[in-house]
Parts: structure tokens; sequence; C-alpha cells
DNA sequence: ACAAAATTTAACCAAATGGTTGAACCATTC
DNA sequence: GAATGGTTCAACCATTTGGTTAAATTTTGT
């Protein structure tokens, strides 16, 4: 979150991280984001100036919840199975929690071309760390620590699998016929799954 | 694609499809829609009523574009693996074409919860394909030919796996500093390396 | 050839939307 | 306790947006 805020500005952040997260930039309408704050729309001007300043604070929070988050799991000095086996549950736990932000993230970023994606990237670092784990991937490849395979790929392979089924989760549930709790429990148990999976797909 | 039509009909699912795609059904102006079209703003209302007539048109196609893959590929009477590898291809090769869909389907389904989807999944009979599918996956798992693996992470591994990729491409480009060519040359290759993985991960 | 039907256009409309304003309210300080 | 500076609100404004209309143009059936 966002600095230090008056009890006011902390309403108004917390309501227009609901309504934009679930109807993304376009869809949502100041005065809703007003009304779920329980304040005056004029409040939301007077303290973020305008729709598009409040959003960018918004956007800005979810992207540094997402990012920190690769960066210590593939900056740790642990070998690369150990890295991939805490991105994969750190991220699951965050996703646990938080299910609407990779698809609000994907959404907004697809429409905001570069720029926005670039600053916040390079301010965060993550380029180089990027490049050293997949030197490291390289190496392990050809030392036989796993199986060699393109760092991309890999990253890959990782990041949907962990990712995707929030992102699908309506789809899916529908096109399966699966009720909630059973879906839920396929997120609880995701976790050691995709751990278990990742490494026979990993062993050299 | 819905329908003989009329030139002028064409044009404007042309255009509207592309500007839906690009920008979704909130972000989405007639106007810009016309001017795609090259038409006048009423002609969109004479050939569709409305925006959100127009829209479900939309929607409609891009969800008829992917499930009936799905459907045509789990339905075969192949074994469990050779399905999952036509599922993969079947999909890479449309996605490298048509390469928003996913991200277009996701975000317009988390919106409109529920209804429309469960329509078009009982129409495209998903749901007792997948059933069927289900049980071939614990057959398979119970009688050696794959890890015995619970069906839908099965299925989510797959999808995820193949999809993810292309929805997530700009965030991941811009992360790791990847240029266009690079990354296009990955999702090239990834049909054969998301086969070779799947393969290894469902080993008994 | 001509009337009826379908298509196209420019001008228009009402509602919604992001944003502004000036007055009121409140808390702190002198 | 009045002046000060920040905060809140109701009312208002300009523009945008989806949608309409009525007339003009083209196409079609006879």
């Amino acid at each position: 979150m966002s600095e230090k805020a008056t009890p006011t500005e902390e309403k108004i952040l917390r309501a227009a991280e609901k309504i934009f997260l679930e109807k993304g930039y376009a869809g949502t309408r100041m005065q809703v984001v007003a009304d779920e704050a329980e304040i005056n729309k004029a409040m939301l001007h007077y303290y973020f100036r305008s729709k598009e300043k409040l959003f960018r604070v918004i956007l800005t929070d979810a992207v540094n919840e997402v990012l920190p988050i690769l960066i210590a799991s593939l900056s740790s000095d642990k070998k690369v199975i150990p890295k991939l086996h805490d991105l994969v549950s750190n991220y699951t736990a965050l996703l646990l929690k938080r299910p609407q932000l990779p698809l609000f993230i994907m959404h907004e970023l697809s429409q905001n071309q570069g720029k926005f994606v670039t600053d916040l990237a390079l301010r965060a670092n993550t380029q180089p760390v990027m490049l050293t784990f997949f030197q490291q991937v390289v190496e392990a490849g050809e030392s036989g620590e796993v199986y060699p395979i393109s760092p991309v790929q890999l990253l890959l392979h990782v990041l949907s699998l962990t990712v995707f089924p929030f992102i699908a989760r309506p789809m899916i549930a529908t096109m399966a016929n699966l009720p909630d709790e059973l879906f839920q429990q396929v997120l609880d148990e995701r976790t050691q799954e995709v751990i278990r999976f990742l490494d026979a797909g990993l062993k050299p």
C-alpha cells in the first residue's frame, strides 16, 4: 500500500481498489467509487485530482504486490529448483488471497502499451534479476542439474502453471461444471501439484 | 464468424471485433467502431440495435473460436496423451494467429458473472465431454498409462501452459527485457516444448 | 419505368460522466 | 474566540456517449 494516509484517503483507496479491480479502468465510474467509499464525489478529486491519477496509484500498488515476489524468489542464493518452488508457493499464497490481481494487471497493461510497465520494471530492477536467473538456468542445464531448457520457456512454464488457474477460473468452472468448493479445493492443492509436476518435467 | 452478411454488416463486424478485442466492452466507443468500419454511426444501430447486442455477437464468435477446439481435441477416440498433444498444438496454432482472444474472453467473462458462459457451454455441450475426459484420465491413472493425477489439475496444467504465454506476453517481455522477435520465436517453439514438458510430467 | 423496400446520412437528443466551484464545516492556533 | 487552513458537500458545468429521427439515396420487384 502506498504511504500513510488520512482516514478519508484510506477509504478512497480501498474503494477504488475494489472497483477498479472488479471493473477495470474503463468500466469504473467515479460515482461508484465515491459511493463505495461513502463520501462525496468531489472528495475523489480533492485527494487525487483525476480518475487517471487515482487509477495509477491503484495499478502501481497492484504491480507492487506482484513484482517483489518474483524478484525475491529468483534472486535468492538457492539453486534453480528451490527458486522455482519458492516462486510457485509464494505466488499461489498471494493469489489465494488476491485472486483478481493477475487478470486486472494483464488487462490494464495490455491497454497501456509499454510505457507504464517499463517504468515499474526499471524501478523494481527486474531486468538484471531475470538475466542472472536465465544464466543460472543455462548453467544448471549444462551441468546436468536440470533438463536443458530455454530459460524463457521455463519461466513461462512456472508462471503459467501458477497464475493461469486464477485467471481462467470462471471459464473453466463453467465449462467443466465444477462447483465452487471443488475448484477452491483444487486451488488449495495447487502448490504441491505444480511443484511435483514441475520437478518431473525438469528431471535431466 | 456468424452467418452470411451484407458487405456493410461484414465491415461492421470486422471493425467491432478489432475494437472490442483491443479495448474491451467498457473501453469501446461506438463512434470508434463506426470510424474503423468507415460508415456512419447510425448504421451500427441499424444493423445491430445496440452496443450490447453488437458486443454479444463478437463475444459469442470469440468463444466459438475457442470452445470447438477443446471439444474436438478431448472427444476424439485417442488416448489421454495424444488428446493433450492435440489440445496443445491446436490451441497454440490458433493463438499464434489470434493472440488477443484469451485475454479478451477472460476479461469479459469475469464481468459477466455466469449467465452468458453457462448458455454457451450448454449449447456447445462441453460439460459431458469434460466429464468423459475426466473419467478417462482417472482410468489412465489407475491402469498405469499416466501418472495418477487429478483430472482437473491436469486440465489446468495443459491450458495454463498453452494459453498463459499469450496473455502475459506484454508483462513478461517487459520485465525480462525480451525483444519482440525473441518472444515470437519462443512462442513458435512453444508447442513442442510444452508437449515435451507435459509428457515428462505425466510419466507414471 | 416506377413504386415499394432497404440502405445510408446528417442532424439531433437525453442521459451519463469526469470534473469544478463556492459555500459550509471543522479543527487547530494565537 | 476569532482567524486560519484544511476538509466536506450540494449544486453545477462541459463534454462524451449511446441512441434516434427524418429525410435522402439506392436497390429491388413488377
